[in-house]
Order: structure tokens, then sequence, then C-alpha cells
DNA sequence: TTGACATATTCCTATATGGGAATATAATTT
DNA sequence: AAATTATATTCCCATATAGGAATATGTCAA
């Protein structure tokens, strides 16, 4: 086998950092291709071929109006990642340190002391 | 050019499932390669190849006891892809959605006309 | 019908992959 | 030193890129 196509699922189309500016760009606006074109500063048939994969992956919508092609961003189809890297979040977030966890439990330790006095 | 090779960043090495089963097997916990291969099931090499590309981005570190590695997850090195995934978090999550927003709006004005009242 | 505009597609190529199989390296024990 | 254990590396190949350049498709206007 070779690397998966990255049409394959959200992780590897977004592994792409253009694509990533895409969604960016895009963010909740509804955006031709051409207005995409102006804002990332590429020429138009990559701004299309990256939106063409991420379409593909479900990540944007397409909705056609007169000659023009409207896209936005479908948020929910990037919610896979952000479930797998959620967990992670308490590693580096300084409030959910190992440290302040025991101290945590050592608090409830002592309020269950002082109830049984 | 070609696609970013997967030891370029995170979101490149994290697209490869297996390399997530990787750091998810591994979790909070040290382990050897061997410990690895019989969680994962998978054969050594396999192990040892996906071990020495997420090396090589730093999403693990390794530790040399004797003839083993020890290998454990470098979580801070994932903090771009939820850095970069977070907002739009918004987008899927019921609580904020946007007839949230507009209720929230209203109740803000409502309360501004009472006191001028 | 003929342009003009908006967007997609095709052709090309250098480059990197993941997995299998075999083998190499390193550290420990006998 | 030789055998054993733990892990890494090399060689192989089918496959899929991303980008550039050129071109095709589709839609509207005069």
């Amino acid at each position: 086998m070779a690397r998966r196509p990255t049409t394959h699922d959200p992780f590897n189309a977004v592994a792409e950092p253009r694509r990533r500016q895409v969604l960016g760009a895009l963010g909740t606006e509804e955006l031709s291709v051409n207005e995409l074109v102006e804002r990332l500063g590429w020429n138009q048939p990559m701004v299309s071929k990256h939106l063409g994969v991420l379409k593909q992956v479900g990540l944007v919508s397409e909705r056609r109006v007169g000659r023009q092609r409207l896209y936005k961003v479908n948020p929910q189809q990037l919610k896979p990642i952000f479930d797998w890297v959620m967990p992670f979040e308490r590693f580096w977030n300084e409030r959910f340190d190992r440290l302040d966890d025991v101290l945590q439990e050592l608090q409830k330790k002592e309020k269950q002391n002082v109830r049984k006095k």
C-alpha cells in the first residue's frame, strides 16, 4: 500500500496546509472561487483543485449560482479530528496538570476526615 | 512538489490511522516496543517504523533502558492540531448554535431597554 | 452567434509513501 | 565467544500525490 489518499478522510485532507488555509479563508462565510482566489492570492486552478479535495471529503459544500460556485465549510466534518485530539488537551493545559490533580485529591480526603471528626 | 512528508509536521504524521493508534495505545504510559507489538498485534518492524516517524515529528520520546527502548507520548506536540480545530467546535456544538446566539443578543438588548426606562 | 467571464479538468513529473520480507545492529546472558 | 533477546534498517514496489501549464466546460451578455 502507499499513503492513503487525501480524500480518504478529514485527517488526510487537512494535513495539507493550503487546505487548512482554504477552510480558514472561508470561515463562516460563503464565498465564490474567485473571491477565494483573491483572498488567498493563488492561481485559480490551484484553488479549484483544493476545493475539489475538500468537497470529496465533505469538508465543504458547493452551491451553484449563475456561473459562480459558492463554497462554505461543513464544520461537523471536523468533529472526528477534534474528538481525537481533545483527550490530549489536559496534558498541556496547566489547569489539569498532575500536581493540580494530586492537590484536589488531597483536599477531598481532607474534607472527608473533617466530617468524620 | 509532491505531498509533504509525513515527518513534516504533526498534521501529516497523524493523518495515518496506525500512527493515531500508536499514540492511543501509548496513552499516558511509557511502553517498550515489544509491549506495543503485543497490544497492537502488528509485526515488530511495522511498529518500529511508525514510532520512527512519530519520533521525528516529536510526537513521542524515546528512552533507552538496557536493550529496550521505552516510548512515551509528547502531548504538547498535538497542541497545534487542537488549536487549529478548536475554533470550529462551536459550529457543531449545539450549546453555541446560531439560534442561541440570537436569543442571547435579544436578551442583552432587552435588559438595556429596561435600564433606560 | 459570438465573446467574455467563472470554474473545472487534463497532462505532466518529481517525490514520498506504507507494507512485506529479509537483515542489520545493539545489549544481555550463558 | 556464542547464543539470545530487543529493536532498527534496508530493499522492494504500487500508489498517490501537489503544482505548473494548458485547455475544457459552462453560463451569461450583446
